[in-house]
Order: structure tokens, then C-alpha cells, then sequence
DNA sequence: GTTAGGG
DNA sequence: CCCTAAC
């Protein structure tokens, strides 16, 4: 390798490769045919290509000097090639291993070419040439191959994505990490004979067939199943893509012809063409242009290898956090390729959506039904209209999946694009001196401005407080009665006293009443607290996604630290796979029938109180019952971030509140009529099976620290000292 | 900033 | 839902 990057010194006037055909590697194509298998060939002094076996490599790379073997490899770290179906192996690689690769290897190389004697490089300069060139046609050839292997390999994994036997070991991504202890406090109950007995019965004889959840809330095992995930799938797809990163890098390399980092995004059908960039043939300051362009900073080096190899490392590194935006990691990179993005980012959870909902898609065709029925997330978010199953062909860019995000949240074209949009923005818009500059999209704008305006919300359908058109009533209304009727959880809301609320709160003059108007209602201090309150919700909504996105940051570095499946890491651009991310989007939506502004009231005392109350909804109760299950009770901060991230309502108290409600309800739903007293009318309103599962989960969490804790309050009676 | 609990 | 003491 050093040998080729040192004879290429200076001498930028390479003619460009007649690469492809009549070169021999028509003869030894079969030998460099896969890509995997022979990272690394050796040239012959009659030009031939033939492999190097791993003894040659070796010499070649500590003998640092020309001996007819080149290293297409920078990565020449993992000697046995993976077949396509490694999925499991390659998933814990971590992107920052390879962004660390390439930096060192890249001053590895720097060292290298500064101590080589310029003479031999002159000298070898003619016969190296004219290598290159053959090899360069022979990589080309390969790569071609390698693309066209991949896209096969994306269609296939495509179809076996429902295959997936990890899919359903329930435990398995709950148990993966961030399981923090449960407060017991949340789950004590009446004896354990509750959970034990009294359970199964209670879900079996539901008498709300409509409303349940199937096995899902009655099936104790299947309590996280929920919120696993084809880890394996995604591992396995963004490995391809790591690979083909890997496999291209060769191509910067050599710099024969550099490539556009955006025009290898895997997904894309057109390996090359005009996006093609061709640093050989600028000038230094041509390169010293799109160097700056790449690092936002000046360069005095005069090295025209040298810098393009700092501006193809750059693509690079660009290509890459495209990946990772694709995938919601850091904000920062994402809004940066935003920029370049024309669509709009609905919510923190947008791409992953969309990928859930292909990888759904996917599963059902292999598992059929079931991948429905085994998420109350899913049974969440079954929103009709919300079902915009995108297409299979977005799997190919999109990187993470999802299998409780499928869907509900914003499946929307707009989500679908996202992921293309993804590409086109690595891919197109990289010109050599392309500026990434474009104005951050609509999403940020108005949230800036809300944020902003001191919590006033935007009059936007999107907007967490912004009254929703007015057609909430109805399609409320018929998302109820049609979900009800086909499968279970719907939109329904829980009122005090059972009965469906929420759209008839919505009535015309609350409509299109914002914050910002409501304070001519109130007055005085109510006015302030009515902003405040506003505000603070704002700002929540706000904090909320970004220490979502927080988060998983520090789940990526608890990755990056070598987590649990650290096995075989590989030093592979494979996205990080975050587990907790699993949990987070919450299936429920924010839609018309969940908005309404924040309206609230003078109460008599002075304060103030929200003048509507959201009822929680099936759907939320479901995914708070999801909640807790995989966080343990007591962590509603982290709930709320994982499953309620999208909603502007509903506090981190709010979910510790009715998860207070919902196990007085499951208790009271044990001692059914107790001496005339008038059941509570909320028993009746939530759905049997989730109660049951209320206590299911309690009674779990209860065992797993039992009494621990000396001073705990709970005791196996159940008895709770501070309960009411 | 979160949680637990009382109002 | 609100409020706030207590982490």
C-alpha cells in the first residue's frame, strides 16, 4: 500500500485508468471474485493479479517497502472473510472502531510515504503504474460484483428478516441492559397469590374479548417480548453496508479515482457514475478547495496525495454520520444532514419508523399475524391511516429496526423519503467543493421558535400543543369503533368513569385555541403559571427528545466500552445497535385525538389546573404497562424518554400516576364487590388482560427484589405501608 | 432533574 | 392532574 500511495506522489498526471474490460482480470477474476476472499493480491512483475496469502501480506505491510504486494485492505485486521450470514458475529462492531481505524491507518500511512526514499519511487513509478492500473480495473470489477452481491444479499436478508429465531426470546432485548432496579414500591399487591392465581383467570375470563390484547398482556413470558428486536437483521444490514464501506476504501487508496463516499451508500443502484469525483485531476488548489469543503478548514499542505487522501477520508467519515443520522444518533450530525435534506424530520423516531414498519413488513410475511399479535405496541399503534407500510426496497439504506416502532408514529411519506432522502444527500449532494449548507429543515425551525417564543406553541398539526384540525372528533370516532371491531387496542379513552372521552372535549372553541390565547382567559398570576405551565411542557417535550437522544449516546458508548455480545467485534463501520432504542418510540402517536391544547383553569385556591384532562388511552396504558415492564416501575423518566418521547404530554408523573392508578385498579379489580361498595368505575373501563398484566408485572418486579431492602416498605403480604 | 406521595 | 418534599 505504501508503495502505491509513494509512487503516486507528485505525479498527479496518472492518466486516468483505461480501467475495465481487456484487463487480466478476466483471467483472475475468479481469484479476487470475492471481495471477502482476497482482500489482498499481490502483483506480479507481469502484471499479473494473483492473491497474497496472509505471510506476504504480513511481510509487505512490516517491510513497508514495494515487493510486488499491495494491501487492499486497510482493514486487514480480520484475516477469514465472513460469509454473507454473519450477522450475529459482525453486529457489536462498532462504527467508532472503524472511524479510529481509519485515522490511525491513516497516519500509519502518512509514516509510511515520508519514509520512503524518493528514488525508488521514482524508480518504480513506470512498473507501478501500469500496476495500478490493472489493479485498479480489477477492484472496479470486484466492487461492481461486490454491489451487485450485496443488492442480492439485501433482497434475501429482506425475506429473512421474519426468520429470525432471536425475534422472539422475549427476554432477551429487555435483559440486554438498562434493566434498573424496579422499585418495589410499584409493585407490591395484595399477596402473591394474586399474581399467582388470580391472574391467569382474570385474562382468560375477560369478558372484553374486543379489547383484548390477545396473548400478548395475558401471557406473563411474553411480557418484553415486545420489545425485542431483530438485532440480528439490523446487525446484518448494516454490516453489508459497513462491509461495502470497508471494501471501497481500497478505491480512495489507491487514488486511482476517488468516489464520492455518498455514491457507495449500498442502497444505491448506480455504483458510480457522475458522481464520481476524480481528485487526480484537480490541482492543488482545486484539492485545497475541497479540502476546506470536507474540513470546514484550511490546509497548507501541498501534497496533492496527501490531501486527497484527507478529503476521501473525509467523505468518509461524512458518508458515515450519514449512516448514523439515518439511524436518529447524534443530533448534531443528523441536523447537519438535515440540511441537505428536504424532508421533513417529524420526530426524533422518524427513521427508525419507517424501517420498523419494512422490517414488519417483512416479518409478517414470514411470520404472518403473530408479529402483530405479540405487540401491544404494535396493537398501539394500530392506527389505520397509519399503516403506511413503506417499501421493502428502503431496507437496503435504512439502518436500524424497530420492532416496536413499527408504524404508528409517522410512517408517513415523508419518513419513507427520509431514508431515500438520506442517500440523496450523501450521494448527490457531495460535489468536490459542495457546500452541506442548507437551511435546517421545517421540524427544527418551529421548534426553535417555540422554544423560543417563551413556549407558544406553533398553530401546527405537529405541534404537541397545537389544537389538531378539527376533524379529531370524528376520526377519533372511527378509530375507535374500527379498531374495536378488528383488533383490540384502539384509541379508546379511559375516563373517570369508563366512558370515551377526549373528543367531545374538543369542541369549536377550543379549537385553534393556543396557549398563546389562553392566557386572556385567565388572569394575574394564572395567566404566568398558564405560560409557565406551557412552557415547561414545552420544554420538556424539547428536553425530552434531546436526552432521548442523550441517552442513547450513552448506550452507544456502554457499546462502544465492549457491551454485552462484545465477542467477535469486528472493525466495521456497523452501526451501533442501541437497545434501549428499541423501547423508544412510542407506538402512540400524537395525533388529532391525542393534541389538544393545554388548556388551563383558575382553580378556586388560586392555582391553576389543566382544564382538560387527557384521558390515557388503551394505547397508553398499553405501552405504559410496555413501559414498565422493561424499565421497572419508578423509572418514569425513563419511560417517558423511551415509549412517551413523542408525546408533549404526559410528564414522567403523569406515567407514575397512573401507573398508581392502574394498580389500584388491578387490586380493585381482585376484590371485586367488596360488601356493597361501589366499584370503582375504572376497573371497568381498562381491559381485564392489562390489569391482570399490571399485576403480572408488579408481582415480577416484587419477586425479583423481594424484601431486599430491610426499610422497604413492601412485604410479601403485599401490604404496602404508603399505599392508599 | 427525578421520584414519591399527598391533594 | 397538581404540587412539592426529598432525594
Amino acid at each position: 500500500m505504501a508503495m502505491l500511495e509513494a509512487t503516486e506522489d507528485g505525479s498527479d498526471t496518472r492518466p486516468t485508468p483505461s480501467r475495465t474490460e481487456e484487463s487480466p482480470a478476466a483471467a483472475s477474476k475468479q481469484s479476487v471474485d470475492d471481495r471477502l476472499v482476497y482482500k489482498l493480491v499481490k502483483v506480479g512483475d507481469d502484471g499479473s493479479v494473483l492473491p497474497a496469502t496472509e505471510d506476504e501480506v504480513f511481510q509487505s505491510l512490516v517491510s513497508g517497502s514495494g515487493n510486488g504486494l499491495s494491501s487492499f485492505d486497510p482493514d486487514g485486521s480480520d484475516g477469514g472473510e465472513d460469509d454473507e450470514e454473519d450477522e450475529e458475529d459482525e453486529e457489536e462492531g462498532e462504527d467508532d472502531d472503524e472511524g479510529t481505524e481509519y485515522d490511525t491507518d491513516d497516519e500509519d500511512q502518512d509514516e509510511r510515504d515520508r519514509h520512503i526514499p524518493l528514488q525508488d519511487l521514482a524508480a518504480q513509478r513506470q512498473k507501478l503504474r501500469a500496476r495500478l492500473q490493472v489493479l485498479d480495473s480489477m477492484l472496479l470489477k470486484v466492487d461492481a460484483e461486490a454491489q451487485q452481491r450485496q443488492a442480492a444479499e439485501r433482497d434475501a436478508a429482506g425475506n429473512d428478516l421474519g426468520h429470525e429465531d432471536n425475534y422472539l426470546s422475549a427476554g432477551d432485548g429487555s435483559g440486554d441492559k438498562r434493566h434498573r432496579r424496579p422499585n418495589p414500591k410499584y409493585f407490591d399487591f395484595e399477596g402473591g397469590e394474586d399474581a399467582a392465581s388470580g391472574q391467569p383467570a382474570l385474562s382468560s375470563s375477560s369478558g372484553e374479548p374486543m379489547l383484548t390484547p390477545t396473548k400478548e398482556t395475558a401471557v406473563s413470558p411474553r411480557v418484553t417480548s415486545g420489545w425485542g428486536s431483530h438485532r440480528s437483521s439490523v446487525r446484518s444490514a448494516s454490516t453489508h453496508r459497513a462491509r461495502s464501506a470497508v471494501t471501497q476504501k481500497p478505491f480512495m487508496r489507491t487514488g486511482a479515482k476517488v468516489v464520492s463516499p455518498g455514491s457507495m451508500a449500498p442502497g444505491m443502484s448506480s455504483p458510480v457514475p457522475h458522481d464520481d469525483v476524480s481528485l487526480d485531476n484537480l490541482s492543488i488548489r482545486e484539492l485545497h478547495e475541497a479540502f476546506k469543503s470536507t474540513y470546514g478548514r484550511e490546509t497548507s499542505v501541498k501534497d496533492k496525495h496527501w490531501l486527497k487522501r484527507q478529503i476521501s477520508a473525509g467523505w468518509m467519515r461524512q458518508r458515515d454520520a450519514a449512516f448514523k443520522s439515518q439511524l436518529q444518533l447524534p443530533s448534531k450530525l443528523k441536523t447537519r444532514l438535515d440540511q441537505g435534506s428536504h424532508a421533513e424530520q417529524p420526530l426524533p423516531s422518524v427513521s427508525p419508523t419507517s424501517v420498523g414498519a419494512i422490517e414488519r413488513d417483512a416479518a409478517n410475511e414470514a411470520n404472518g399475524a403473530e408479529f402483530h399479535k405479540d405487540s401491544a405496541w404494535n396493537g398501539l399503534e394500530g392506527k389505520g391511516s397509519q399503516h403506511g407500510m413503506t417499501t421493502p426496497a428502503s431496507v437496503s439504506t435504512g439502518g436500524r429496526f424497530d420492532v416496536f416502532n413499527t408504524g404508528s408514529l409517522s410512517s408517513s411519506g415523508a419518513a419513507r423519503g427520509q431514508i431515500a432522502l438520506y442517500g440523496e444527500v450523501v450521494n448527490t449532494g457531495e460535489p468536490v467543493g459542495g457546500k452541506r449548507q442548507r437551511k435546517p429543515n421545517r421540524k427544527y425551525i418551529e421548534e426553535e421558535a417555540e422554544a423560543a417564543s417563551g413556549g407558544t406553541p406553533v398553530n401546527d398539526n405537529r405541534s404537541p400543543y397545537g389544537e389538531p384540525e378539527g376533524n379529531g372528533l370524528d376520526s377519533s370516532s372511527n378509530y375507535f369503533w374500527r379498531t374495536v371491531e378488528t383488533d383490540g387496542p384502539a384509541d379508546m379513552t379511559f375516563g373517570r368513569h369508563g366512558t370515551l372521552r377526549g373528543s367531545t372535549l374538543r369542541n369549536a372553541s377550543s379549537k385553534n385555541m393556543s396557549v398563546a390565547h389562553k392566557p386572556k382567559l385567565v388572569s394575574g398570576i394564572a395567566k404566568r403559571k398558564t405560560e409557565g405551565r406551557a412552557a415547561k411542557l414545552v420544554k420538556m417535550a424539547h428536553s425530552s427528545r434531546s436526552t432521548r437522544q442523550d441517552s442513547e449516546g450513552a448506550v452507544r458508548k456502554d457499546e462502544l466500552s465492549g457491551g454485552p455480545g462484545d465477542r467477535a467485534s469486528v472493525l466495521l463501520p456497523v452501526v451501533p445497535f442501541d437497545p434501549s432504542s428499541v423501547l423508544q418510540p412510542l407506538p402512540l402517536d400524537s395525533r388529532p385525538e391525542n393534541e389538544q391544547p393545554i388548556a388551563t383553569v383558575p382553580t378556586a385556591n388560586g392555582g391553576t389546573r389543566r382544564k382538560h384532562h387527557r384521558p390515557w388511552t388503551l394505547r397508553e396504558v398499553m405501552t405504559l404497562v410496555e413501559g414498565v415492564a422493561r424499565c421497572g416501575g419508578g423509572k418514569w423518566a425513563d419511560i417517558k424518554k423511551l415509549a412517551f418521547s413523542n408525546v408533549g404530554y404526559r410528564t414522567a408523573v403523569d406515567l407514575k400516576d397512573k401507573w398508581r392508578n392502574l394498580l389500584r385498579a388491578s387490586r380493585a379489580q381482585l376484590h371485586p364487590a367488596k360488601q356493597g361498595e361501589r366499584k370503582k368505575q375504572f376497573t371497568a373501563a381498562i381491559p381485564a388482560p392489562i390489569l391482570a398484566r399490571v399485576r403480572e408485572l408488579a408481582a415480577l418486579q416484587n419477586q425479583i427484589s423481594p424484601t431486599a431492602v430491610s426499610g422497604s416498605s413492601t412485604s410479601r403480604s403485599g401490604r404496602t405501608v404508603h399505599r392508599k
